[in-house]
DNA sequence: CCTCCAAAACTGATATGTCAGATTTTGTTG
DNA sequence: CAACAAAATCTGACATATCAGTTTTGGAGG
């Protein structure tokens, strides 16, 4: 009796959580090329199911693609990251408020718990030197985690989707991938846990724009130096997928 | 050398937009079977670009579909529309902040007399007993293009972009259609406008939450009253698509 | 070495046909 | 008339093949 909510077919579903973990994984870096066809051999289906859901893909930011020219991971300009932080600000702000009046006893304990948790990893990572790529991607999917934790709490299903959208969180985590990693303040999230628990919306909201900001200006600075060369043209990868056949690898591993 | 934003095919690209606009215009109400097949038959194409043109409708929330069972467009249930309001409330008093502290002289002017011009025309409308569905469809219209303005003023495309893709202005939209229309304050608009313009970010986001609360509570009043039997079961409609007599003909009257 | 250009290779878009699942209709039985 | 099951009909999902546009490639000529 449960209507599905993805409304999406079962290969075309497979292929879009297949092609999304990839580009999340970063086994799928900005600009590799996503070819229809070869996608579909590798997936062992007919192209149609892989166009629905490179579709879906470029319509949530993750892929852009030109009539037969090709498709490629997105590579973000300095101006759309900055945006997508306007709106998560938007958005994370809106849910501290409703966090801060609706949330129950319980929301607010655990939220605080996780907020100790992330913080206390952030400064273990912090104290390595070279913390490894597995550290990292573990780390931010915590964080990940927290953000929607409070989403969740405030009870609007929209307001989550909306925020799990913001293509944000996949920036931040393509910058903290890419290079040079900036600290977090001592008790980031523990601070911003108790503004949240402490049932004020307006101090709540406040809190989290200011959370929000801190790692864009942080961000934006990281590109700004790296030059942001990215230009708007799709020029074609090598003709041979270059991450294909990690890309490949790790497909074998997973059940189908 | 420019990119096409749309990413989507010619045929397809037709297709989303007659369709949207077939329910934007009330001619596809809520309910409508939107068969693949008949659908395709009408354009004069493959049912592909159809599929495509459907299922980029479904992930903006237009139309919802279940596989082999059938397609229409989406009844949105009291839970959905609180839900949109809540993140429009998000993005717009995020708007109002931006433009209070961005906006140019001429753009706050202009705001100022659109505003004007919108509390005239929703005056207007209030004189009148029994106002004609084209009389309201065009000043629901100006709404949304009063609030977009708003939003383009700021200068963040992403913003305008998730502003626009909020169905809120939609089922705002269709209610203004199906049935009771309630009075706005007098000079409901000029105010917020007002707010806007006095350059003080935290005065127009309240101002801006307000504006947007007031007419969520009503319409939320409007579909309590209704009773809301809507069951997510998609029972599919008269096999004979009752409406596509009207929405072909109007397609008619278009060029192709 | 470079520039230019046409052939080759690749791309996504689309048409057609088929399939299996869901719904409706119809016929039958009580 | 109601209940029920089988058949007819509709549905979206998908495979295959083809098309036209784009990019790459491999020379030919400088």
């Amino acid at each position: 009796m449960r209507i599905s909510i993805t409304g999406m077919s079962d290969l075309g579903q497979k292929a879009y959580e297949k092609l999304r973990a990839g580009i999340l994984d970063g086994e799928l870096p900005p600009g590799s090329p996503l070819s229809h066809r070869k996608l579909a051999r590798l997936f062992g289906v007919s192209t149609i199911p892989v166009a629905t859901a490179l579709q879906r893909l470029e319509s949530e930011g993750f892929v852009e693609s030109r009539a037969r020219a090709g498709t490629r991971v997105k590579l973000p300009t300095i101006q759309e990251i900055s945006g997508n932080y306007i709106v998560r600000e938007a958005l994370e702000s809106q849910a501290a408020r409703l966090f801060a009046h609706n949330a129950t006893q319980p929301q607010r304990k655990r939220l605080l718990r996780l907020a100790h948790d992330l913080d206390k990893r952030y400064r273990r990572l912090d104290k390595q030197v070279t913390p490894s790529r597995e550290a990292q991607a573990e780390v931010e999917k915590r964080h990940v985690e927290f953000h929607l934790e409070i989403a969740k709490a405030t009870g609007c299903q929209e307001l989550v989707a909306a925020i799990d959208k913001s293509r944000v969180l996949l920036f931040n985590w393509l910058f903290s991938r890419s290079g040079t990693y900036v600290a977090l303040p001592q008790g980031w999230h523990t601070q911003l846990a108790e503004a949240l628990i402490s049932g004020e919306p307006l101090k709540a909201d406040e809190a989290m724009r200011l959370h929000v900001t801190f790692r864009r200006d942080d961000i934006l600075r990281h590109f700004t130096e790296l030059g942001q060369q990215h230009e708007g043209k799709i020029e074609r990868g090598p003709q041979q997928l270059k991450v294909s056949g990690t890309f490949a690898a790790r497909l074998q591993n997973q059940p189908h």
